[in-house]
DNA sequence: CACAATTTAATTGTGTGCTATTTAATGATC
DNA sequence: GATCATTAAATAGCACACAATTAAATTGTG
């Protein structure tokens, strides 16, 4: 018992092999929004409430500023958000959506559906698997 | 209905996030052999049948050769492969494990072990959930 | 046999991800 | 109120990922 396997047995292999086939159904679909998957989520947490902070956006979409700060900045060159520093914490960049930025919202707003007919699983039988990977993903930060 | 949502309702930022959860579970358990994460798949489907081509290798581990060509060429350079023309097809590439390569083995039997109780599930749930999310893979995949 | 089509890797360029470090601003302690 | 510790972003460097292109080898068809 317990020793190496082979990738197709592997749980983290699923998670990690399943994550790139979600980008790739989303590729086409974020490809007219001129839009990788991360700018997306960035976007999307946006969308759901606007002005955040770059370590507020990161707790969201799970990126640390490394990542987070050179996407951001080319979201702004897109002319899609404007980043501002906070004048009660001139540590803090806050990032906030442009115009153009609100407007892509309705260019969007079909993607969760098509995403789901992807999947081939109801509405509930994804939102149930949905908390199924969350509750391992809490399990393993935990670990962490 | 059918909007747009924040990351965390959506199924794919919970794979998203696990996927990336999972990696900073495994990076302890690798940095002591030198591996990353993608580089530890390759050696583990060496370990479980060697002497593969790129396009082999490709095809289990989720990667096409752009990834793969680097990455394999840095596992030779450690020294845990190496990597030769087929002589009956000079178009492939086979990548085989060196001594060291497969002695590498025996300092990562523990890492399963260390995964799934990281998970915190049973041996049986984890590998129910494996399989579902594989099934997610399988149409996503499908759907592209 | 010739030669077009296909297949396999490698290469190039852009965009993540992450660690570690740096810089600047704020807060805490004396 | 000067100094130290903490916090937030930004930066630098390495390693994926992937699309698109290139180059070489093989196969298929006449």
């Amino acid at each position: 018992m317990s020793g190496t396997l082979p990738p197709a047995d592997m749980l983290c292999f699923a998670l990690y092999s399943a994550s790139h086939a979600m980008n790739r159904v989303y590729r086409p679909l974020l490809e007219p929004l001129g839009l990788t998957y991360p700018q997306y989520l960035v976007m999307a947490a946006l969308w759901d409430e606007d002005e955040k902070t770059v370590k507020t956006l990161g707790s969201l979409v799970d990126l640390d500023s490394g990542t987070l700060t050179p996407l951001v900045k080319r979201l702004e060159a897109s002319g899609l958000v404007q980043r501002d520093r906070n004048p009660q914490d001139e540590r803090e960049v806050i990032v906030s959506l442009t115009d153009k930025g609100r407007a892509m919202q309705a260019d969007a707003t079909h993607i969760p559906q098509c995403i789901l007919e992807a999947t081939t699983l109801s509405a509930d039988a994804a939102g149930e698997l949905r908390d199924r990977i969350f509750r391992l993903r809490t399990a393993l930060e935990a670990a962490g």
